[in-house]
DNA sequence: CTGGAACCTGACGTTGACGTCAGAGGCAAG
DNA sequence: CTTGCCTCTGACGTCAACGTCAGGTTCCAG
């Protein structure tokens, strides 16, 4: 019936380590099935699963703070609390985001002030 | 003759601490006379060094890679490799700055999805 | 001249998301 | 049945940018 896969498949398509598949489960971000002989068995929307973890993570996140929206983000259910907090990490992404525009630009004067060989400046 | 300061202040100025400056001068990125009895001295234009310093730390650039560029943008030279180092950090953060941007876009889509109160959905 | 900040140099502690190794078991192929 | 790959559970290692503590020196206000 249901499609499922171990953890080194999952890891594969996923493109993630195993053992950050199973740092997951230890964090509570991630479940899985067991064989009787313990093995792990994933179905198929844990791909997608661990693809949201991972962009969460990139965003910045903690473990703890997907931990604590990502039930409430399964039940399509949320308090005030949890409404808040999203709000509040989209915020923060939102000044990173302004944070690194403006590091960018930085770096883009650098190179401006740096020379190009077209200038005709530097390292003749 | 020129207005130098101590440690302390410049780290009150530039709003980092004392720590962070003499990592800083470990890793190469900020230089600092020394009074004979050791104690380090700044002029005024290590406050946008160090500013410059934190934006891109921020940006996710390493010390080493940090050490790597400075001297060059010191120097207003650049060397093929600096700029090509340069202009592969600046690409690195446009990314950066996309995947933050899509990550955004997916906590706005789990704000919406979880509901709102004005929607009606949810916590009820 | 004296007491308390501020400074110095090591050097070990911290945190997060894993990497990596050890030792033991499980599973399909031949 | 055995070879070889996959998986399991600990548990220690890593890396970066500092925090923090210890033990000693220096500076300045009173």
């Amino acid at each position: 019936m249901g499609v499922t896969v171990r953890i080194g498949e999952l890891a594969q398509r996923a493109s993630v380590s195993v053992r950050a598949l199973r740092y997951y489960e230890e964090q509570g971000l991630l479940l899985s099935s067991r064989s009787p002989s313990g093995q792990r068995h994933y179905a198929e929307p844990a791909v997608d699963r661990v693809q949201l973890i991972q962009h969460l993570y990139s965003a910045g996140l903690t473990s703890k703070t997907i931990a604590d929206l990502l039930p409430c983000v399964d039940a399509k259910v949320s308090t005030p609390e949890s409404r808040a907090r999203l709000a509040a990490e989209r915020d923060r992404i939102d000044a990173q985001i302004a944070e690194l525009t403006q590091a960018r630009d930085k770096l883009n004067d650098m190179i401006a002030l740096t020379g190009t060989p077209a200038s005709g400046c530097a390292y003749v």
